[in-house]
DNA sequence: GTAGAATGCGTGCATACACACATAATCTGA
DNA sequence: TCAGATTATGTGTGTATGCACGCATTCTAC
């Protein structure tokens, strides 16, 4: 009961156990010679866009990246055959990403493997209702700083 | 009531309140001319070890950091004076890294900095119970994963 | 229509990071 | 006692990351 004087325990505590299962899961995958995690996410936005297609910016702002990166794992997605990048026709200034079919494949490949490993080294030890109680409230932080980003603009 | 279908969102959640929140909080020490994280993160665990003073890989093992960025951050606060490295009289090979008066004036400086920022980017926007269960529940993680590295040994 | 502001994107550069290796010290089993 | 295994740490090196900047395009006000 003394603990939760401390404040701060739970901005601790996702600290490291996002470090934590982060470390594992990553490993697990370079292990089994599977694309980076960063390149997951990409391809996964990717394929759950309309059309499968994403402009750079609006990429970079559904995933957990920066748009440096954004730019950077594109380009290397491209080179790889996973990723094609079009000049979009209605703003010449904007880029647009569209996951090809070998891009979907690798996908579909990839995608047991990284959700095993978060199974294995993130859920595994929550119940069901503590997943669901860690998600709506987090959310909220993830909408407050949405909204602040979004208005920004 | 369909979205909890999803059996990844609370790790997609996770990761995406940390990705947020972390950057903003750094965004703002580095706006106040502070010490970064990782330098903070190291101060405090020497600060609150018995004697001030830690070895390398207790060190390490506490802090959210790998053990070679601790080793790199430690020379960084030794040449800032805020640390000092003694070798171990009890064990010639290990390092042991104690703050100094300077270095905890400069936690005592840095720590409301920081910790007002975690109140305004992550706190701010969770019940004292929410906080409470998320800490809770991640402790079971973090213990699990601390649990296989101790046993990795 | 046009000049200047704003936007979308890519890239040079400096820094940060981890992996693998090197070094020094300690432990272990005869 | 002493050779080999183990442990604690530091460091060279390649890779990754973000910031600041530059270029091209679009928007806006007149």
């Amino acid at each position: 009961m003394a603990d939760d004087d401390d404040p701060f325990g739970a901005w601790r505590a996702v600290l490291l156990a996002h470090s934590r299962a982060l470390r594992a899961i990553e490993q697990d995958l370079a292990s089994a010679d599977a694309i980076p995690l960063g390149c997951y996410d990409v391809l996964l936005e990717l394929n759950a866009a309309p059309g499968r297609r994403l402009r750079m910016q609006d990429l970079a702002a559904r995933a957990v990246l920066s748009r440096t990166r954004i730019s950077r794992i594109v380009a290397e997605l491209e080179r790889a055959g996973y990723v094609e990048r079009d000049p979009d026709p209605h703003d010449g200034r904007a880029t647009l990403a569209t996951i090809t079919a070998t891009g979907r494949a690798v996908l579909r490949r990839t995608a047991p493997l990284y959700l095993a490993g978060v199974e294995q080294h993130f859920n595994r030890y929550l119940t069901r209702a503590q997943r669901r109680s860690i998600e709506t409230s987090l959310q909220r932080v993830i909408d407050a700083h949405q909204a602040e980003l979004d208005l920004r603009r």
